[in-house]
DNA sequence: TTAGACACCGTTTTT
DNA sequence: CGGTGTCTAA
């Protein structure tokens, strides 16, 4: 089934579903296959809306990666005798970069020789399970005879390899938009992935391309496909507004639309509004979430910090919250000790940062701050400008009161006041997108309790931190979100903010892509559709229009 | 091996 | 505009 955004493809299968669980056998379930877990938690919302108590527990909503996770652990001897391990991402991402030659080889004999895999393996693992083995095949199609697929255009060679073959044994719904395919870059997800799949299985096809449901009159839907296909936009419409900053107004302009949103969405009477501010890339999704946290002046009136929580790459985050956690522990520690473990977390955060970016001053600080803490233990001298003021930070100390809050603050403003230290601290603002505060605040008030001081800090920070990001399933998004289009993918939201920047992050690239900017198109329909009531586009004042015509 | 001057460049990756 | 890589001088 394909269709656009809002359409109704979700709540189409679901009822689909709805009548195939009436006639299930005991031990039944049906299967319904997504990509993130933001995805699976939005449609579990609308099963919510749509199944019984009852039915919803004969539906089993899973992100394919959890699927394969699964079908390797309970399956995965028949690949090579051996229970199957996981390799945990930010461990996988270091080895990976220090790896002299093909990684992908070396992982490949990890997992044949110890059973061993990374994240990105766990589909092509069960894919050959799944095609190499007629009894697993039979046992998944006799416990689901029906399985949805979502967002079928993006699936992956590793993914369709499960979906054909599970397609001998039982029903596959599979949902697509052609149009939101937005992960081409990747070299597995085939541009004619639907078409080959509609060849391959010969499905019944039912196209809702007209049907809207999400923003009711389609005044947000018909501007998207304006932009997509580069026509001449529709005429203006209350629920899409353009603004335009000027050369060094990108600030105020951006939280001024911010706040304008809020107030729009509350003349639209939405209540318990959600907004995405969405951009093209992650430095910049820095940037306005930094704005965010400041106060500006817009047109004589002052813009109040923002709340908002960042969507980030969280394994970064933690390992500068572990820098940040190994300052708590300061007053406890003796200066040399202090010293060194602060910068041997240090140059952990550039390893792990270095294996993420590949730049060589990331690189070359992970080193100096090992070199630098070696020498602290070994009482040698500290070489390098920045190794030297984080040893002087150490000397300063930091006062700690016993309450986790504030003393988390008081470490974070330390860490700001070190200008070595600034990106770090930067990076552990966004650790509240983890929501483990409250985990994270008792840990650190227990400790401070036993041993009045935070022993232990960096080793509970790094747990709980952990814990989270593999335990807690997505939570319902609310108030302001700040993320990459990418990212938005798959949700929505009442109000959608979409920015462009003056130096990066721009709609439209010569660089990569000839006018018209086929693929950016596509991905700004994405952004501009997620909005369920408005959109505010803003762009820098010289920029060229949309559209062509 | 580090610090500074200068040129260049500026997307996206689910778990 | 601001961060990163490269080149050069110490």
């Amino acid at each position: 089934m394909t269709g656009g955004p809002g359409s109704g493809k979700t709540t189409i299968s679901l009822l689909k579903a709805k009548q195939v669980i009436s006639n299930l056998a005991a031990g039944q379930e049906i299967l319904f296959l997504s990509f993130s877990r933001a995805a699976v938690r939005q449609v579990m919302t609308r099963c919510k809306l749509i199944l019984s108590r009852d039915e919803r527990r004969a539906i089993e909503v899973q992100t394919y990666h959890s699927f394969c996770l699964e079908g390797l652990r309970t399956h995965g001897r028949l690949l090579n005798g051996l229970q199957a391990r996981i390799a945990y991402p930010d461990l996988e991402r270091i080895e990976k970069a220090e790896f002299d030659g093909d990684w992908s080889e070396e992982l490949a004999r990890r997992a044949k020789a110890e059973g061993i895999f990374a994240f990105d393996q766990f589909a092509g693992a069960m894919a050959d399970i799944v095609e190499g083995c007629a009894a697993v095949r039979t046992l998944l199609g006799s416990k689901y005879p029906l399985i949805i697929v979502d967002e079928f255009q993006d699936t992956d060679d590793d993914q369709w390899r499960i979906i054909a073959g599970l397609s001998q044994v039982t029903t596959i719904f599979c949902l697509a938009d052609p149009d939101q395919s937005i992960f081409q870059y990747d070299p597995k997800v085939d541009p004619l992935r639907l078409k080959k799949a509609q060849a391959f299985l010969k499905p019944k096809v039912v196209d809702l391309a007209g049907d809207n449901h999400r923003s009711p009159n389609g005044g947000i839907l018909a501007f998207a496909d304006a932009v997509m296909k580069n026509t001449g936009l529709p005429s203006p419409c209350s629920e899409v507004t353009q603004h335009s900053y000027p050369p060094r107004g990108f600030e105020p302009t951006v939280h001024a639309a911010v706040i304008w949103m809020f107030s729009q969405l509350a003349k639209a009477k939405v209540e318990r509004p959600t907004i995405a501010v969405l951009t093209r890339s992650n430095p910049l999704v820095s940037d306005i979430s930094a704005l965010l946290g400041q106060e500006h002046t817009y047109k004589n009136q002052t813009l109040k910090p923002v709340a908002h929580e960042v969507v980030w790459d969280p394994e970064l985050s933690a390992a500068a919250a572990v820098v940040l956690a190994s300052v708590l522990e300061w007053p406890r520690q003796d200066v040399r000790e202090a010293k060194a473990q602060t910068l041997r977390l240090v140059s952990a955060y550039y390893r792990l940062k270095a294996a993420t970016d590949g730049t060589q001053s990331a690189k070359d600080l992970a080193r100096q701050f090992g070199e630098a803490a070696v020498a602290v233990s070994s009482g040698g001298k500290l070489k390098t400008n920045k190794a030297k003021e984080v040893a002087a930070a150490v000397e300063v100390g930091v006062s700690l009161v016993g309450d986790p809050v504030a003393d988390w603050r008081a470490a974070s403003r330390t860490l700001g006041q070190t200008p070595a230290l600034v990106e770090i601290q930067r990076q552990v603002r966004l650790v509240r997108l983890f929501r483990a505060t409250d985990a994270l605040g008792q840990g650190l008030a227990e400790s401070w309790v036993a041993t009045g001081g935070y022993a232990g800090a960096t080793v509970l920070v790094k747990k709980v931190l952990d814990q989270e990001r593999l335990i807690s399933a997505e939570l319902e998004p609310q108030g302001l979100l700040v993320m990459n289009i990418h990212k938005s993918k798959g949700k929505e939201f009442d109000g959608v903010i979409l920015v462009e920047g003056a130096f990066k992050s721009f709609f439209f690239d010569d660089r990569n892509e000839k006018a018209p900017f086929p693929q950016s198109r596509r991905l700004l329909r994405v952004a501009i559709t997620r909005a369920r009531t408005r959109v505010a586009i803003v762009r820098p004042m010289n920029s060229a229009p949309l559209c062509d015509s």
